[in-house]
DNA sequence: ATGGCTTGCACCGCAAGA
């Protein structure tokens, strides 16, 4: 069982690179973030026909989640649920979904602009919605895989160029706090469950030729639960897509999974 | 050197992203 998430920067844009990164890819959930459209103009038929029921939530111009899944998974349609429960937003960012009774979250985070705006305080606000909301979904799922994009690079190891970032924006010590905080509650960073090579990111600046010198972040990921996390065999970054034609300034991350049964 | 691309929306420039 293949997951992954992958923000696309505009799915109306994107959905000949979501179509061809599926076929090679062979995913069976997929985490979708910053769809930029309404619900009206989501590709439902482009994809069902590519093999994949649609579960979404959008808006206009900004934000807007999805979860994708092979046609064949065993889906509750009925346990779909939008946003973060008691946490009034207009903005579309979160969607959950049970699929083959594991509950897959697509999430995505507020950029927060910089330490000490409007816009930073609200990404503490909703981080600290997040991290309620999980406590009590970790008790009622056991199985739960929080993907996305975070818009918070962990540690200075996923930050191209540490000393230039610190202290700033995504790499701040009060969102890093929140990142420690999911994994304390249990949840795995599974990127890190394994060995990985140097200087893997998920993010490449579309300016100053960002990807071509590797300036980039890692802040999009997989997280697990414990009774998840034991059947996690791999996980990685596919930077091929970030290389194509017009591509979306993020790249996929995939986690595999040996379900047991 | 606070720009530099890319998107959407609405118009020939802006907000927002990270």
């Amino acid at each position: 069982m293949k997951l992954a998430t992958w923000n696309v920067n505009s799915l109306k844009v994107r959905l000949p690179h979501v179509l061809d990164w599926l076929a090679s890819s062979q995913t069976d959930v997929l985490c979708l973030q910053e769809l930029k459209l309404t619900d009206d103009k989501f590709p439902v038929a482009e994809l069902e026909a590519a093999g994949y029921s649609s579960y979404f939530t959008g808006q206009k111009t900004y934000n807007g989640v999805a979860i994708l899944v092979k046609q064949g998974h065993d889906v509750d349609a009925t346990s779909v649920v939008r946003n973060i429960p008691g946490f009034e937003d207009p903005q579309q960012r979160v969607i959950s979904v049970t699929v083959s009774g594991m509950r897959v979250i697509s999430a995505y985070f507020p950029n927060g602009q910089a330490p000490g705006t409007e816009k930073f305080s609200y990404k503490l606000a909703w981080l600290a919605a997040l991290q309620t909301w999980l406590r009590d979904e970790l008790l009622r799922y056991p199985k739960l895989a929080l993907l996305g994009d975070f818009n918070i690079a962990p540690e200075d190891r996923d930050v191209h160029d540490p000393k230039a970032w610190e202290g700033q924006n995504l790499v701040s010590p009060e969102e890093r706090a929140v990142f420690a905080a999911l994994l304390e509650m249990g949840l795995s960073d599974t990127f890190r469950l394994f060995e990985q090579a140097d200087k893997l990111f998920s993010w490449w600046d579309y300016r100053m030729m960002g990807f071509r010198r590797n300036a980039g972040l890692r802040i999009d990921h997989i997280l697990t639960s414990p009774a998840l996390t034991s059947q996690v065999v791999a996980c990685s970054i596919d930077k091929v897509p970030r290389g194509w034609e017009q591509p979306s300034d993020h790249t996929p991350v995939v986690a595999e999974l040996k379900l047991a049964g």
